[in-house]
DNA sequence: GCCGGCATCAGCCAAATGGATGATTCCTGG
DNA sequence: CCAGGAATCATCCATTTGGCTGATGCCGGC
C-alpha cells in the first residue's frame, strides 16, 4: 500500500484528491497539511511514500522550499508538484529543488494516481505538454537574474520609477539603469513593459 | 432537498465539492459541468436550485457570461460563484451579472454549504473581507473604461509601445497617446508601467 | 435639434527612459 | 593570487513617453 501524504491550502482541494486517491485501494491518504510548515512536520512523524503539493500555499513558504525540506528528510518521500499554473521557472524551479514531477490540476484523476504510482517507483513524471516544452527550455535556458535584479523586477512590475526604485533601493538611479539594462539583456527586451510582461510569463516574478 | 450543480474545469475540484456538499444530507448534487456551455445545457434540464461556478472555466465563455445566460433561464438557478481570485472588477462583474454571491475558495467547507443555503434562500452572500472591500470599492468605484481603452490596456500590458498598438489598431501613435492619456487618468497613474500594475490588481484585465 | 461621450488626429514641450561605454569596489572560486 | 561576476556609480545622447491644449466627426439620448 501506498502512502500519501495531501498538502494544499484549498480544503476543498484536499477533499477532492482524497477522493480521487482514495477511489482505488492501492493508496492511502495518512494526512492532510494546509500550509508548507505543517507539511514537513507532518512528513517527519508519518513517513508517507509520496507528497502530493501544490506551489501555491497562501501565506508562508512555497512549494518549492517545502520540497526542499521534504527531500532533506530521511526517508525522504517523492514530492509530486500538483498545481493550477505552468510557469516555466516554478516548473524548472521545483524540478531542481527535488521534485518527483509536475502535473496540472486540469488533468484527469487517472492521470494524477498513475503519477503518484509512478513517482513512488522512482520515476520523474511530467504532463506531456510540459515535458516537450521544459526540454524546449533546456536549449533555450530561462535566463538567469540575479537577486538584486529580481527585486528590481519585482518594484518594476509594481509600476515604479527609475527614481523611486533608486530610493527604496538606497542606490543611485544610474545603478537601477544599469540593473534594469542587464535585466532587459537576459530577458531580450527593450521596455519597461515587455520585461514585466516576460517576466510574469515566464513565472520569474 | 435542495439540488445543486458544479460547474469547473477541474475534475478533482468537482470531487471535492461534491464530497463537501453531501456530507450533509440537506443538499444534493444533480450534476457536473466543466464549461460554462455545458452549464447552460444541463442547467435548462436539471432546474438545480443553485449552480455552483468558477469564474475561471479554461477555454470556452467564462464564468461572468455563464451566470448571466443561466440567470435567464426559467426557472432561473441562484448562482453562487466560488473561485480563487477576489479581483475586485470580477466581483463587481459576478455581482452585475445576477450571482446570488461570490465566495473564494479557501473558505472552509461549511461556509460554502451555508452559502449554498442562504442562496437558494434567495440571500446574497459575500466573504465577509470581499463585503467590506465591495462597500468600500463603491465609494470610489471602479473606473469605466471604454471597450477602446480596455484594448488599448491590453496591448498595453503585452509590453506594446504606442508605435506598435497604433500599428495593430491601425490608428495613429497620437490616437494612442490620447486613449492612453484617458487611461491615465480613469486609473489615477502617471505612466505605463503603473496602469498595468492597477489594471491586473483590480482585474480589469 | 442639441449636448455629451467617444474615437480620431495634431503639435509642443518637459521628463523619463534606453543604449553605449567605462570605472570602481567587493567577493568568490579556482 | 587572480579572473570574473556582481553591484555600484557616471556621462552622453537619441528616443519614448506623458501632459497639455485643441480640433473634428459621429452617434445616441433627451
Amino acid at each position: 500500500m501506498t502512502t500519501v501524504l495531501l498538502v494544499d491550502d484549498h480544503p476543498v482541494v484536499r477533499s477532492g484528491l482524497r477522493a480521487v486517491i482514495e477511489a482505488g485501494d492501492a493508496l492511502t491518504v495518512v494526512g492532510e497539511a494546509a500550509t508548507g510548515e505543517e507539511a514537513i512536520t507532518l512528513a517527519g512523524h508519518l513517513h508517507p511514500d509520496v507528497v502530493l503539493c501544490d506551489l501555491r500555499l497562501g501565506s508562508g513558504i512555497d512549494g518549492i522550499r517545502t520540497t526542499i525540506a521534504l527531500r532533506a528528510l530521511d526517508p525522504a518521500p517523492a514530492v509530486l508538484i500538483l498545481t493550477t499554473f505552468d510557469r516555466d521557472a516554478e516548473v524548472l524551479g521545483a524540478i531542481e529543488a527535488g521534485a518527483a514531477g509536475y502535473l496540472l490540476k486540469d488533468v484527469d484523476p487517472e492521470v494524477i494516481v498513475q503519477g503518484i504510482h509512478r513517482a513512488a517507483a522512482g520515476d520523474i513524471v511530467l504532463a506531456p505538454d510540459l515535458a516537450t516544452r521544459v526540454l524546449k527550455g533546456m536549449r533555450s535556458p530561462l535566463p538567469r537574474l540575479t537577486d538584486r535584479e529580481i527585486e528590481v523586477l519585482r518594484h518594476l512590475a509594481r509600476g515604479a520609477t527609475n527614481k523611486e526604485i533608486a530610493r527604496t533601493l538606497f542606490v543611485t538611479e544610474a545603478t537601477v539603469k544599469s540593473h534594469l539594462a542587464h535585466i532587459f539583456t537576459k530577458l531580450d527586451v527593450d521596455s519597461r513593459s515587455r520585461a514585466i510582461h516576460v517576466a510574469q510569463e515566464t513565472g520569474l516574478i
